[in-house]
DNA sequence: CTCATATTTGCATCATGACGCAAACGAGCA
DNA sequence: TGCTCGTTTGCGTCATGATGCAAATATGAG
């Protein structure tokens, strides 16, 4: 047996998190080049060519091109076609609202949990 | 030739997100499961023991036991071991003023670059 | 059209990580 | 002490993903 009874298996003090918390993010952004091509898109002022970012990570330039495409996949990066060149940009506002919404869920659990332990140690 | 020259190089507008965009974070919350666990422990009121645990991923007891210790390694967990049995739960206060520290940075970032666009676009 | 530059893609290789099983470890209990 | 339960760890296997190189594609210039 797994399950030992003294605990309710399955009781639930706030809205379900998988909605928010989607591995896809997570998942684009494991790679420590995939960071710190976020970090350096970030830290430039406006889109940069794919060339540009290459700067940042010790790898291959294609590599750098498979790794702006994950990120832009993942709903992080905006690319945008112009000539040649393929100039990549942060969804700022997106990214930061789905962190946030993520750091709020969290709050809004957890908080939740504090009340019941309380409720459970002292009622 | 890598590097064109129409384009100042390295110009930053904001403060390194280095700091900040740290991969530790999403390396531990990469893995499906790990968020799943996340997940769980969040939405369960207080803290769960490995096997509780266990029961929201089709995976071995070992693996749910090594996916905690990795979470817990990466700060997002806490464990406690009372008798027999190791009570995860959730380091939320951090989890979240880490997260929500991402966003901010971000987004003092990004409304720089959009600052230096205008600037550029229209100087 | 031909060429040069920027980017993407196909392919092979290699490292990392997830997984299951079994054994080991630690704590309580008879 | 011996036993059981909960958890961790060692180890082998397998899948996934990161990487580099070369070829393909796309677009602008001459």
């Amino acid at each position: 047996m797994t399950q030992t009874s003294k605990r309710p298996p399955r009781q639930r003090c706030c809205e379900p998190l998988g909605s928010v918390l989607s591995p896809r993010l997570f998942k684009a952004l494991c790679d420590p080049n995939r960071v710190a091509i976020l970090a350096r898109l970030a830290e430039s002022c406006g889109p940069s060519t794919v060339s540009q970012v290459a700067e940042c990570c010790p790898v291959n330039l294609s590599v750098v091109s498979r790794h702006l495409a994950q990120l832009r996949d993942a709903g992080i990066l905006h690319a945008e076609k112009r000539g040649k060149e393929v100039h990549y940009s942060i969804r700022a506002e997106e990214l930061v609202s789905t962190l946030r919404a993520i750091a709020d869920a969290i709050e809004r659990c957890c908080a939740g949990a504090d009340q019941a332990a309380k409720k459970r140690g002292a009622p």
